[in-house]
DNA sequence: ATGACATTTCAATAAATTCTGAAGACATTG
DNA sequence: CAATGTCTTCAGAATTTATTGAAATGTCAT
């Protein structure tokens, strides 16, 4: 039996732990209702089914699936299959970087990639447009936000790419990055 | 008079412009107008009147007003008062660092501050519980949460104190951060 | 003060998102 | 293979969020 045996005071600070992260990666586009299924996962010292999570967190069967299925399309809880038990449990991730790297790589990085590529685009489109003086100055500006985007890949990539935990590149590319009080 | 006497191509790439850092700022929990009406200044060779930007971007008068008085309060837009015009003109802050430094100071924060309070106070609830194994497990697992979301506050607040764009604590900070592969 | 615009506000509406609950699929056991 | 318990799916309900449009407010010139 899981901790749901235990006393309230347990339950309680679980929930109040599963809010706080679901508010966190709701900030993240995530679902919060995610943050807290898998806080209850990794909280809880075995697997839970469904059921129990259904019942400790008030939610209907059909939402614990849902968010089931996702939580183990990002790969942050696996199934627990338990021989001689009819009903599937459940297993949160335990790696945090594992985790927090998987999402930089599939999301924000094609976020990023998209608003770069669209903004080069866009500045392009201005390389070919009659040169008056004020669609010069919005091309230069426009310039800018690309250098702006590509320096936020990049500092993505450098990120995603230290997974051997070497993160001192992230400083060095830092440098480049626009200095208070440099207005242009 | 507007880049919108411009030709054409120059307009559609500011809308494109605009759609994509709308879309970037939608990330950071921001309405995607907000993102547009900034694009627009920011790519505008001179200020723009509240109509103007109703027009280009084919917002109500009425969205408009809101989405620049919410940019107005993050300060990424300024009025720039014209002697002798009755319109009021806006304009867009262009120091980047300056408007997102001041995102993360006031919002990031304030939601990473919030998550790790939850959780501290969660497992000074499980202090005071009886000392199951169960808890026991359930405790420890908890403590390593507060400890992430102390380490991303630290992290964000070195990003926040680096305005004097020396960034290299950054790299000296995520040292601490788990390493691939140690599992727990 | 009045007329002519410009701007803000906000209730109503529209759009987008999330959740529920029940039907059906699936698997296991007797 | 029927009965039972579990899981998934999805249309509609509920909720949340964003936008409109029009009334109220403000501003300036005459």
């Amino acid at each position: 039996m899981s901790y749901q045996a235990e006393n309230a005071k347990v339950r309680e600070a679980v929930l109040l732990a599963g809010d706080a992260v679901g508010d966190a990666i709701e900030h993240w586009g995530f679902r919060k209702a995610l943050g807290r299924v898998w806080t209850s996962l990794y909280l809880s010292s075995e697997p839970l089914t469904a059921n129990d999570l259904a019942k400790e967190l008030k939610m209907s069967a059909g939402a614990v699936s849902m968010t089931l299925a996702e939580l183990r399309r990002w790969g942050v809880v696996q199934r627990a299959l338990r021989p001689g038990e009819r009903r599937e449990f459940f297993e949160a991730e335990t790696d945090f970087w594992k985790m927090i790297s998987r999402v930089f790589r599939e999301r924000e990085r094609a976020l990023a990639v998209s608003c770069r590529d669209r903004l080069a685009q866009a500045a392009e489109m201005l390389e070919k447009a009659e040169k008056s003086r004020e669609s010069r100055e919005t091309h230069q500006r426009l310039r800018k936000l690309v250098a702006l985007s590509q320096l936020a890949l990049a500092i993505l990539d450098t990120f995603i790419a230290s997974q051997t935990a070497d993160f001192s590149s992230i400083g060095k590319l830092l440098q480049f990055a626009p200095k208070r009080g440099a207005k242009s």
